[in-house]
DNA sequence: TGAAAAATGTGATAATTGTCACAAAAAAGT
DNA sequence: ACTTTTTTGTGACAATTATCACATTTTTCA
C-alpha cells in the first residue's frame, strides 16, 4: 500500500504521532531520524516481525493495533499483549542480542515507521535524556506485561476471561462497548486456555447479563461484577 | 553485621565485584559512585525490599543469592527468579514510577551496595555508553524472566519441576549437585503449584532414579531425561 | 541437649478444565 | 450470490492437580 504524499513527506519534528521519548530530541536529532526512517502502511493480518529474525530496524507504531506473541513448541500461540499506537515494537528485544524475541501481526491496518537501528543506538548514546526516556518506557512496558501475566497465572478461567474483557475495555478501547480484534481462539491464546472453554465462559457471562456478545461485538453491562470475578475467580 | 575495614574501603574502581556496566565508566564517574554508595552486609532470610516501597537507592548484589518475588492477594508468594551476584535488584522498577515492584529476600548471607538513585540517574544521562549497557541488561533480564515464565505456563507440574531443577543446575550452581536454597513450599511458589504436588513429583523423580534428594541436597543423575520431561511434560 | 517451630509426607476426594469429533454459523473471496 | 474457508458451539468424558487434616521429620534456637 502506498502512503499519501503528505504523510510520506511530513517531518518527524512536525509529526503528530511522534513518541514521548522523541520529545526530548533536538531538531537536528529529529531530522536525523527523518532522513533514516522508512514509512510503511500495512494491511490487517500482515505479519510484521517473526521471533528469531535479526533486528535491523526499530519499528514504531504510528497508528493501528498490533498483537505481540510467541509461537510455542506445541504450535500454539501465546499472545503477550496488544500494542497501542505511539509505541515501539519490541524495544526490549532490541538491545542486547539484536534478535527479535517476539512476533508481531497487524490486527488492523497500520502505519509504521522503520528506523535504522544504528541511528537509534547513536541517539541513545549521544543523548542521555533520550536514553533515560527509552529506559523508562522499556521498564514500564515490561513491568506491565509481566504483571498482567503473573496475575493471570494463578486465576481460573473465569477470572482470566474477565481480565481480558477489562483489559480491552479499560486499556485498549476506553469504552464499555467495543469490537474485540481477536477470534475466540486468540482470546484463548491470550489467557492460556482452550477455545472451547473461552466460548463457554463468554456464554456464561452473557447468560448472567454481565456482558452482551454478538460475535466480536462486546458490551460490558456490569463492570463491577466483572472486576469481582477477576479478583476472586 | 559490620563489614571488614578493607571491604568498606575498597574503591569501586578497584572492586572485583563491579558490574559489567560500570566497566564503561571513567575513573571520575566510578569515584562518584564510591562517594555515594553505602555497603551493607545482610544475614540469610533478611527482607531487603518490599514491593510498593519508594525507590531511594539502587541496590547492587555483590555476593550471595536473592529471591525476587511478589505477594499475591491470596497471600501466596510468586517467586520470579533467583538473582545471582553482580546484578542490580529490580532495575526494571527503578525508572519510571520510582516504586519497587518486586520484593527481595536474602537466600544466603549477602553483601550489598546501595547507590543513591540520583547519582545513578545522572550517570545514565551523562554517559551514553553506560545508559546503553543498562538498557541492554534491563532488556536481557526482563526477556529471561518473561521467557521462563511463559515456558512454565503451559507445562504440567512434572515439566515445571524439571525446569526448576535444570535452572538451579545450569544457571545458578553450574553443577549437577547442589543444595537448593528453597523449601518445598518455595519451589511450589516458583512454579505455581502446591507444596504437596511438588513433594510428590520430586519423590517420583527420585523413585525413577532421575535425581537423588535428601532434604535440600539434590543430585541430578539423568539430566537428559529431565530435559525430555521439561520439553514434553 | 531438649523443646518449640517449621517443613514435609500421605492418601482419598473433588474441582477444574482440556479434549474430541462433528454440526452450525459466519466471514471471506470470486 | 454462491462457494469455500474460517470460526464457533456442544456434550460427554478423562486427565490433572488442589485440598484437607494429621502424622512425621527436620531445623532452629535457647
Amino acid at each position: 500500500m502506498i502512503p499519501d504524499e503528505d504523510i510520506i513527506n511530513i517531518r518527524c519534528r512536525d509529526c503528530l504521532d511522534k513518541s514521548c521519548a522523541t520529545a526530548v530530541l533536538d531538531i537536528r536529532e529529529m531530522d536525523s531520524i527523518f532522513r533514516n526512517r522508512y514509512l510503511n502502511e500495512v494491511k490487517k493480518g500482515t505479519n510484521i516481525l517473526n521471533e528469531g529474525s535479526p533486528t535491523s530496524h526499530i519499528i514504531y507504531l504510528r497508528s493501528g493495533l498490533v498483537k505481540e506473541f510467541i509461537n510455542r513448541p506445541d504450535n500454539q500461540e501465546q499472545i503477550l499483549q496488544i500494542i497501542l499506537p505511539h509505541s515501539y515494537l519490541g524495544l526490549t528485544s532490541i538491545f542486547g542480542d539484536k534478535v527479535n524475541h517476539y512476533s508481531y501481526t497487524a490486527l488492523t491496518d497500520l502505519r509504521l515507521c522503520y528506523i535504522d537501528i544504528d541511528v537509534f543506538t547513536t541517539l541513545v548514546k549521544d543523548n542521555g535524556n533520550f536514553a533515560y526516556e527509552i529506559l523508562t518506557s522499556v521498564g514500564r512496558e515490561s513491568l506491565n506485561s509481566f504483571h498482567r501475566f503473573i496475575d493471570q497465572n494463578h486465576k481460573k478461567i473465569y477470572g482470566r476471561i474477565a481480565d481480558i474483557l477489562i483489559y480491552f475495555s479499560k486499556i485498549i478501547f476506553l469504552d464499555n462497548k467495543f469490537q474485540i480484534p481477536l477470534t475466540r481462539q486468540e482470546i484463548a491464546d491470550m489467557v492460556g486456555t482452550s477455545r472451547e472453554s473461552t466460548g463457554r465462559v463468554l456464554a456464561k457471562f452473557q447468560g448472567e447479563g454481565i456482558i452482551d456478545t454478538h460475535g466480536r461485538n462486546i458490551i460490558i453491562n456490569d463492570i463491577v461484577k466483572l472486576e469481582k470475578i477477576s479478583r476472586y475467580g
